[in-house]
DNA sequence: ATTTTACTTTAAAATAGTTCTAAACTACTT
DNA sequence: AAGTAGTTTAGAACTATTTTAAAGTAAAAT
């Protein structure tokens, strides 16, 4: 049981839904995924839980920096489990999302941050379609 | 009457509705908005309208060139009049958004475009937060 | 000019995604 | 073992957006 030791480090309660999600989560493997994505996967995973407890958990481990939410303009929150510094492909008509390794982009010059912020991250999106 | 032939240049039909959201959004300064904004500001210009109309409207214009959907986490749509190429700030808090200019960033290297797609645009979010 | 056609607008209903509520439950502390 | 603070849950509520279908309007055809 990784994701119990997984889940005390980043200062949350292990549950039982907490471990079943962190169990699918972090098995290697990164992926893109919506809240009712992994609901599926529950499910399929034999266990039950409410879709109230997926999107409460989502935020937590959001907030703990244990995944990401990324920045899309379809009307469904897409989370992400590679918190490696990276960005993404994203197909504009589906909304799929595909990685872009940090070193296959190369930023020379960024902005200064306004006066009073701190700056908490960079998103790159390519956006890009089927050319039919 | 700059936006009947805006309109009409873009190849939309130049309703009524269509003059009065242009008019408020093309009047020289860049902006960036969602539905419910512009439509108060319908509303305090004097005129009414439904709100599905500003919502057809504001994707015709997408569709057409004449507006940008920002990509943004937040669950609200934001559009943006600036079609110049550029990028933004994101206040993670309030999900304010800030332009960043093209040339006050500058992208060295980027990946191939993945077979079988075109490249339809580049969006780079710094998101910020404040220091308090 | 009038009629026709296709497109557009509208209010209201429907939908989708997400959050809230408050009661039951569970992990941890004492 | 008992207390308490955090968590889960089903269902209701909410928000943003889209759909529906009827009425309205712009442009094309007569």
């Amino acid at each position: 049981m990784q994701s119990k030791i997984k889940l005390r480090n980043a200062g949350l309660r292990p549950t039982n839904q907490r471990i079943i999600i962190a169990d699918l989560l972090f098995n290697g493997s990164n992926r893109h995924f919506t809240a009712e994505n992994l609901l599926d996967e529950i499910n399929l995973s034999g266990n039950k839980m409410s879709i109230a407890t997926v999107y409460n958990c989502l935020k937590r481990f959001k907030n703990v920096g244990l995944i990401n939410q990324v920045e899309s303009v379809k009307d469904t929150a897409i989370f992400d489990t590679n918190m490696d510094f990276h960005h993404h492909f994203l197909d504009e008509e589906t909304g799929e999302l595909t990685d872009i390794k940090k070193n296959e982009i190369h930023l020379l010059k960024l902005p200064e941050t306004p006066k009073g912020y701190i700056k908490s991250g960079v998103d790159i999106i390519i956006k890009i379609k089927k050319n039919n």
